[in-house]
DNA sequence: GATATAATTGTTTTCGAAAACATGAGCAGG
DNA sequence: CCTGCTCATGTTTTCGAAAACAATTATATC
């Protein structure tokens, strides 16, 4: 039982050797006119299609990244929406893996790796990443000796206390995780701004187990409560605006609410969220681009891009109620 | 230069035959118990790692398959996380395209048969589907000579339906695209019910482009405006009361709003979303175990599913307002 | 202890492609 | 007319695994 055209199949229906088929469909340049032809001819003919793990296994060319991931929020969904799509603008498919658990993580990668993947885009470096030694880039975050591909978060946190102080905003909470720039940057402007000695942040961050919930309600009892809030994400700002509304104040009378990521619905939140507009498909371009020259070029120095996020102005923000 | 470290490596490191690699690894019963630890403890000195495209191109089994999706909201982002966990929990991995043009679709499916997928989960048949032959479950409708797994989307239709009814509504209206059961349910209802003899509905789903804007405009413009408005999906739902409350109406004191998904975040949206809980774990893992048993067994019966979404009331539906 | 049988281990071939190598035709230059 | 070269095509080997087949050793039965 014959399970699959082959080119030798292709080669005996048109009385040719198997590597004129081979040399025509990868165009090569010395092949004769009428054998370019009869080969097409018959690969059509034939509905040949060439057999991609045979070529892989010859060529030790995968064409395949794994790609791992944490989180299950709608930035990864379009992350991966876009990465998919550059990588297969330039030949490659991806294999995603989403890791809640170091454990996890461990499992997927040992995964990829006896899959053959030729490279790896990963939110997180990882031990045995390194040993490896597989070509790979960071997303989100500056990691030494890695290439990587992150966000210019000071930039933007300067632009929101920009933004902020200019309505006329003295105090000015933060909500979110505190394990990246966007926090430090947070921390620093109070200061440069002189702003409230007691800094009003709140580390929660996961919506559906009610932290930011709980981080909102604690920033709103203060004494001294904040008249705008800085959230981590859209998602957090999802959260935040929906619980300052439970709590009877209105946004932005009462309280300012300024996102990052500028997801597709966040132009949708009620009230329509001020946001910094991270371009994910830039981002996907940049870290496939980067992975690719990686592996064409495995010893080059190390790369990094940092993308300047864009303030997106809605209806989320207005003047200080104070 | 040796690439890679193969079988043949480890036989010879332990002075064994390739096979007993291949025995030892693959669980043949026949080994005894000395050659077993040989070539266990030669594996891991020497960190062999089998050849995944090798195993591949001998057993014809690629362990791969292919999913097609169309659209890019946050539900195809879940479903996605769910049907790589799914797959890769029985070993398989998934090759992710996402298409936005039929041209695309076709482009997507050769890349795909190209790369031996073993099978497709596809949200959309196509004319290449049949004629290839490749097993393929269809997520999202019922189709003829498909293997397929959907949702009742007539018992959901039915329930909203019940809901808004006791709460008093007399004037509902759907806003969404009018492609699958949930328009014709909806329409059937109407009559059921005996309720507005002109039947209020809008076809606009697409909320980047400005189409769940226009609609509830529309909607709401009509001299007998409805008090309650089922939505085709939570994104939809977003749009709706975000124009909504941008028309100065409260929701849901003045206009009612249903949704469908049940997205992780609808339940932050502002007010909480009232909506229909799909499960896209349950429809992950259920499009994969049949995508399974059809590769497994080709000429099976075809195989449907129909999971039923169980409303979540929160707080976005409310008495009727006269 | 001889022989049939089961349990192990080893050798060759196969999957489908491309590289490496080999051949033969056609043509220029001496 | 022969050598040397290029161009076009054909043959063999390779990638790393598993199946198919072959051989050897151990055990059971008489």
């Amino acid at each position: 039982m014959r399970l699959q055209v082959t080119k030798y199949d292709v080669a005996e229906y048109c009385g040719l050797s198997h590597m004129s088929v081979t040399r025509v469909l990868n165009g090569s340049p010395n092949v004769s006119g009428t054998v370019r032809e009869r080969v097409l001819s018959a690969c059509k003919k034939l509905n040949y299609r060439p057999n991609f793990t045979a070529r892989a296994l010859r060529l030790r060319k995968h064409c395949t990244v794994g790609v791992l991931m944490y989180g299950e929020g709608h930035f990864y969904g379009i992350l991966n929406i876009f990465l998919q799509r550059h990588l297969s603008l330039r030949g490659y498919n991806g294999i995603f893996v989403f890791w809640k658990s170091q454990d996890e993580l461990d499992k997927a990668f040992a995964s990829l790796v006896s899959r053959n993947v030729d490279g790896i885009i990963t939110v997180e470096e990882c031990g045995a990443l390194k040993r490896e030694g597989l070509p790979t880039v960071i997303s989100g975050k500056k990691v030494e000796d890695y290439d990587y591909v992150t966000f210019d978060f000071k930039h933007m946190m300067e632009q929101s206390f920009k933004y902020l102080t200019n309505l006329g905003h003295q105090r000015i909470g933060f909500i979110g995780k505190f394990d990246d720039e966007r926090f430090t940057s947070y921390r620093n402007l109070l200061g440069v701004y002189r702003l409230a000695s007691e800094p009003e942040w709140c580390q929660d961050h996961n919506l559906l187990n009610g932290g930011v919930e709980d981080g909102i309600r604690r920033i709103i009892m203060r004494s001294n409560r904040p008249t705008a809030i800085i959230c981590y994400n859209d998602n957090v700002a999802l959260g935040a605006i929906c619980a300052v509304a439970e709590h009877g104040l209105k946004i932005p009378e009462d309280i300012s609410i300024i996102g990052c990521d500028n997801l597709p619905e966040s132009a949708f939140y009620n009230p329509r969220l001020t946001t910094f507009d991270l371009n994910i498909e830039k981002l996907a371009e940049t870290l496939v681009s980067t992975l690719l020259h990686r592996i064409q070029h495995p010893h080059s120095k190390h790369s990094s891009s940092v993308l300047r996020p864009e303030i997106v102005i809605r209806k989320s923000c207005g003047e200080a109620s104070d």
